[in-house]
DNA sequence: AACGTAGCGGAGGGGTGCCTCCGTTTGCAA
DNA sequence: TTGCAAACGGAGGCACCCCTCCGCTACGTT
């Protein structure tokens, strides 16, 4: 599979002395923590300074800016696509939205990353597949049960659910609340209520 | 009502001089591009440049950043504000979903400056209430015809919708499907379909 | 234990943005 | 027309960031 070629490229870019490994591992974490916070626009230095490492560490590690966004990317993706398997034995419906659940975390702070490598990023590409290959049978099955409109497409899924998360919520509730409002439209019409 | 004194009040900051006018203006659509164009981390003197006017003439008329956040912010509120009124005549239901096609026109470029604003400024409150002033009567009237449905609140219905298009999509036939997934979602379950 | 090398880290040059300050320009009232 | 206050604009000081380079460190091997 190209994709899995693509994302299991970028993980054995992976150094293998014990401290290299260290402070790569250190790096990716904290890039995630400081995209999270600042954006894609965040300071590579400060990375380094989060990571407890020098600045030239990071760039042996990750040559160019996009080096690292695509290694926290797929960091991310990975966790996400794996953890589409232990869903498979739950109700086509719930699986759907246990696993929506699952996308919202992920996609909370990679919204920046995203767009960031939105425009013309091999690795990019092979992430989407690679989360399409997780979701989209998730939704394919909800529709075939007939719990799920037939008319909408896994990407329209995503971008329903995941613009709506990405804003900050700062009651719970709310959030359940708003999504609910979404998926109740995603709902196959005949079923609903 | 409070929101519009601080509204009028970021207006009242208008300079009268008419040279100073054109260059407080020419700043605010300058501002309104590049912010449009870079978020909220964009260069002042890039909008300064934009505007064809030297950087002092900018920190004159807005000593802080944030006091041209919120004039570009506040020029954007009054529009959309406005725009509610003339959907009066509209059934209830066309009438919400209209105002929210312009809402998600104003809110598509404006995300980074409002997350920018949210924290603590009085002005940037007095523009929520401005906008929910405006909007609010539309849902409750489509709730009150059975429209929509009834738990709704207009603050979820501004966040699904905002969240959802603050998305760029490349295809406008994605958005309006994934826009009508949500919007059937806030429905009236007697009513839907 | 000793050694060769992969890896480290931060100094430093170049660039950009922030904001202040002040000599120059210009609108407008008399 | 003239005068002056208001407004202009950009030079410059400071801070931060990007990225490279190279002398030093310490890992893993023999």
């Amino acid at each position: 599979m190209a994709s899995a070629d693509q994302l299991g490229e970028v993980f054995a870019r992976r150094p293998k002395r014990a401290d290299a490994r260290r402070n790569y591992d250190a790096l990716i974490a904290a890039a995630q923590e400081v995209f999270g916070e600042c954006g894609a626009g965040a300071s590579l230095e400060e990375v380094a300074r989060r990571a407890g490492v020098g600045i030239g560490t990071l760039y042996r590690n990750f040559p160019k800016r996009r080096d690292l966004f695509e290694a926290v990317y797929v960091e991310e993706v990975r966790a996400l696509s794996a953890s589409a398997a232990d869903l498979a034995d739950r109700p086509p419906w719930d699986a759907l939205v246990a696993w929506l659940h699952r996308f919202v975390a992920y996609v909370g702070t990679k919204r920046a990353l995203a767009e960031e490598l939105v425009h013309d990023s091999e690795v990019f590409r092979s992430c989407r597949t690679e989360i399409y290959a997780a979701g989209e049978p998730l939704l394919r099955r909800a529709q075939e049960a007939g719990a799920a409109r037939p008319d909408a497409t896994f990407d329209d899924v995503v971008r329903l659910v995941s613009g709506i998360m990405a804003y900050q919520f700062f009651e719970p509730a709310q959030r359940d609340r708003v999504l609910a409002i979404a998926l109740d439209g995603l709902r196959h019409p005949a079923t609903s209520r």
